[in-house]
DNA sequence: AATAGAACGTTATGTTATAACACTTTCCTT
DNA sequence: AAGGAAAGTGTTATAACATAACGTTCTATT
């Protein structure tokens, strides 16, 4: 797989299909959901959905959400921090934020313990803005 | 499910039969591998685990790390907060963290974007101390 | 054109989790 | 103590999520 400079070269024709079922989705999807809108066009086990996403995620370009198994476009900002997203428990949006200081205190802990941080998961399950006014 | 206050009541034969396996773990341990060492106690089905599990999660006994699809056991520790899990990727080893600042960090994004939270959940991998010091 | 690496396709299988239904135990109330 | 509600249990079947293994095809160099 390629590194963040070469992003910009075109996708593969699966990479495209996956990205465009995922921009048209209003909520993170399935890896089963993308395969079964993808049949028609010629998608049919599921490992080629996976790995699809697997180069997505390389790429930078989609995040997987552990606790929802389910994937969704990372938002449009070239960003190294650790993403946090806030899923709804109602609506099922999710939302990618960031925030500095929550990064340094998750570096903070790691100092602390002398433990080596690699990959941080940061999600919030909860009641978005809209759904909350209701 | 009886709430915190009763926390104290004795456990059931299953509570307790999965809580002694949890503990005798050093690592987080699968549905079906709790399952595996059960057998030899009379559970049979994947649904006496994963309800046995969910009890011990609402009794706050017990936490899910959501990336690795296993279960622990909380640390002692009373807490309202937001455990921090420092993963490791190479003894697998996991250990749960407090940190008042990174609770504020996450109410503050929630208040920003009106937001309300729920459940957070955060996780960390990488190396621990001793991991790293080989 | 040769070739190396990435991407792709396919079958089979492994792993994790829940639905649905019936029975039993516990504990509170009268 | 009898009765009933709620929690817990057991069992079968099935759903949902994910990867192994193998061979082929595409693509971007040299």
């Amino acid at each position: 797989m390629k590194n963040k400079l070469t992003k910009k070269q075109a996708l593969t024709k699966n990479q495209s299909l996956v990205l465009k079922a995922l921009r048209k989705a209003k909520q993170p999807v399935g890896a089963y959901e993308l395969l079964d809108q993808l049949r028609e066009h010629g998608l049919k086990a599921p490992l080629q959905i996976y790995r699809t996403l697997d180069q997505l995620i390389d790429l930078k370009i989609v995040h997987r959400l552990e606790s929802l198994n389910a994937w969704t476009l990372c938002c449009d900002a070239e960003h190294d921090s650790t993403p946090v997203f806030a899923i709804c428990n109602d609506c099922g949006s999710v939302n990618e934020y960031f925030d500095e200081n929550l990064t340094g205190n998750i570096a903070k802990i790691s100092k602390r313990s002398g433990f080596v941080a690699d990959r941080s998961i940061i999600e919030i399950h909860g009641r978005c803005d809209q759904c909350e006014a209701d």
